[in-house]
RNA sequence: GCGCCAGUAGCUCAGCUGGAUAGAGCAACUGCCUUCUAAGCAGUAGGCCAGGGGUUCGAGUCCCUUCUGGCGUACCA
């Protein structure tokens, strides 16, 4: 919970302000309304840990060049009992803060007390966030797309709820609608066709032509036989779909359980219907005045709740007639709902009814049309959309094998799927690979991720912690064992590598923090690398067996730090820290 | 047409919301294992940050514009 880094730039602010305070007293330097000093962390550590750039920002409000600022505000610092053993001027005018021992003791004990725990905080503390991720189509397997979208959004929740926040998983299961209509008249035509031959039977237009529907017929053949073949077609119909989500369902699950995802719920489409939700939500719209009924169908003034909050958000009028913005139907005149209109209500059951303060939603960047639109008919509903609701859109997966582009499997003759995924790639790289920034596209080359090995990432990380773990062995087996932190003499590790690895573990929380920030839990990825960077540094650099105890012993309790670190870091984004490799 | 996202080393990407000489990893080249895991470390090379304008002490980062790529513009989901 000790933010360590916060604490350090929290000081040098108070400092650098503090010495303004008192420059600008005794008529050193001008009297101006300043706020606060910006501290930050130099990319050259050659520049001091921490840097405030007060001065040259400063410089214009107090009419005197940056250097003169910052020596001014050296004059009136005192350091002593501070986290700091020097401060001093660089460059243009950079203020720079050199940590003292007592900052890494402090940094050391928190790793120590915190343990597993080490690198969470509360600053989400009180919020109830859902992430929805994944919400896959249950009339097929799952694709490329839902294997990135499924480790962002687990991951992303894990980082929330490491900040503190009250995080609940869910999966939207479209199972109600237009395309479970599809699905069952794609099913009855193989089942059919099973019976009376391809050619007797025609296959819908737009129905599913994947070899898992032939598949799902084959299986319902085989387990009831010619059963439906005299039964009312509506009947045929619906036994066909309930038959075929009950088998895609649980496999869907078992999918994502391989690929370490649980969800705390599971929300059927089909419950918004049947309880009348869904049409209690378009009556609400239309009560409100944001409805109205042409060609028999009911549409929702979707274009002029845009046009507001575009407006409102300070776009010129002119543009905003440029989009050429459309309503939307709700319900259709053949009676049925649309899926947005579903869509409406799933989400006013998050807020309304489930009381959520946040939503995230994780999408394909294919349906990134449809983001305005949904916050505008929350927004209508008085449910505050544009605020509450967060869409991340990603944008897809292309798929190659060998610089080729794949579309469908070789051997199944289907599309690639999650799990034909998880046949070809450990399930750990292919979490790693996948938890990258999300407005990238991106390239997955499945020869490359087999081949790769030893090459990838992970098996640096990985790596790092497997090589602290056999350390440990080896001087457990001379009968040195981690000490307590009260036992380590810190003036043993002062040396360079030692104290960037100190460093480096110190900003642990300020990376799941801007993770959880920017909805962007690559930033972990590119964090344990970093630590694992500094680990193998620090390895090269520092031996321990045949030093003298105390050395031995603190840099044991370092390394010690560090597996705690790797190890909660790679729980966040769910990979193993192995012990051997 | 209009809109959304992107364009940084040969490849995959960082760049902490405007700061110091633009950084990693892979691929290439050169060194380093009689001692805790060489799946490692140290080094070399690689750049008009897509192009052009602007804003200011200062721009990869902000604004305008052009070009390139992906996606979207349904009584589909």
């Amino acid at each position: 919970m000790i933010n360590m880094i916060q604490k350090a730039k929290d000081a040098a602010a108070e400092l650098t302000m503090r010495a303004y305070r008192a420059a600008a007293a005794d008529g050193t330097l001008a009297q101006a309304e300043v706020k606060t000093a910006p501290v930050e962390i130099p990319k050259d550590s050659a520049n001091g840990d921490f840097t405030t750039t007060f001065a040259l920002a400063a410089s214009k409000a107090l009419r005197q060049p940056p250097r003169n600022i910052a020596q001014a505000l050296l004059d009136h610092m005192d350091l002593t009992d501070t986290y700091f053993s020097k401060a001093e001027i660089a460059g243009p005018g950079f203020l720079n803060f050199r940590l003292n021992e007592t900052w890494y003791r402090d940094l050391m004990d928190a790793v120590e007390r915190e343990g597993a725990g080490y690198g969470t905080s509360d600053r989400l503390k009180g919020q109830r966030i859902m992430v929805e991720f994944v919400s896959a189509n249950p009339t097929g397997p799952m694709h490329m797309g839902n294997a990135r979208g499924g480790v962002l959004g687990d991951t992303l929740a894990s980082v929330l709820s490491a900040c503190g926040a009250d995080v609940t998983r869910e999966f939207y299961v479209n199972d109600a609608g237009h395309q479970i209509e599809k699905f069952a008249l794609s099913i009855e035509a193989r089942y059919l066709q099973l019976m009376q031959g391809e050619d007797a039977v025609p296959f819908p237009e737009d129905g599913y032509q994947g070899g898992d529907i032939r598949d799902l017929a084959q299986a319902y053949y085989d387990e009831n036989g010619d059963k439906l073949l005299h039964v009312p077609a509506q009947e045929r119909q619906e036994t066909l779909a309930q038959y075929g989500l009950s088998v895609n369902l649980p496999k869907m699950k078992s999918d994502l359980e391989r690929y370490k995802i649980r969800y705390d719920k599971w929300f059927y489409e089909s419950t918004l219907h049947e309880s009348g939700y869904v049409a209690e939500t378009a009556e609400k719209l239309t009560e409100a005045g944001w409805t109205y009924e042409k060609d028999g169908a009911l549409w929702l003034k979707t274009a002029q709740i845009m046009r507001e909050n575009l407006i409102k958000a300070g776009k010129k009028e002119a543009d905003v007639e440029k989009l050429d913005l459309k309503d939307d139907v709700l319900r259709r005149a053949n009676g049925f709902y649309t899926y947005f209109a579903a869509d409406i209500a799933y989400h006013c059951n998050k807020f309304a009814v489930r009381g959520f303060d946040r939503v995230i939603n994780i999408w394909g960047a294919d349906h990134h049309g449809h983001v305005a639109r949904l916050k505008g008919a929350l927004d209508a509903l008085g449910l505050n959309g544009s605020e509450k609701l967060d869409i991340v859109l990603m944008q897809l997966v292309k798929l190659l094998r060998d610089g080729e582009v794949v579309r469908m499997s070789k051997r199944t003759g289907k599309a690639i799927s999650l799990s034909d995924l998880l046949d070809e790639i450990p399930v750990d790289a292919a979490r790693w690979f996948f938890n990258a920034k999300p407005d990238t596209q991106m390239e997955f080359d499945l020869g490359l991720a087999v081949r790769e090995d030893s090459e990838n990432p992970i098996y640096y990380v990985e790596y790092a912690h497997a090589r602290i773990c056999s350390l440990l062995r080896a001087m457990r087996d001379e009968g040195v064992t981690v000490p307590a932190q009260a036992e380590v003499d810190m003036s043993l590790l002062s040396g360079e590598t030692e104290r960037a690895l100190l460093r480096q573990i110190a900003q642990f929380g300020e990376e799941i923090f801007l993770a959880a920030r920017d909805y962007d839990p690559s930033h972990i990825n590119r964090y344990l690398q970093e630590l694992a960077g500094c680990f193998h540094r620090f390895y090269t650099a520092c031996r321990m067996k045949g030093e003298a105890a105390a050395l031995q012993s603190a840099r044991l309790k370092l390394a010690d730090d560090t597996r705690i670190v790797l190890r909660n870091g790679l729980a966040l984004i769910g990979v193993e820290a192995p012990e051997k490799m």
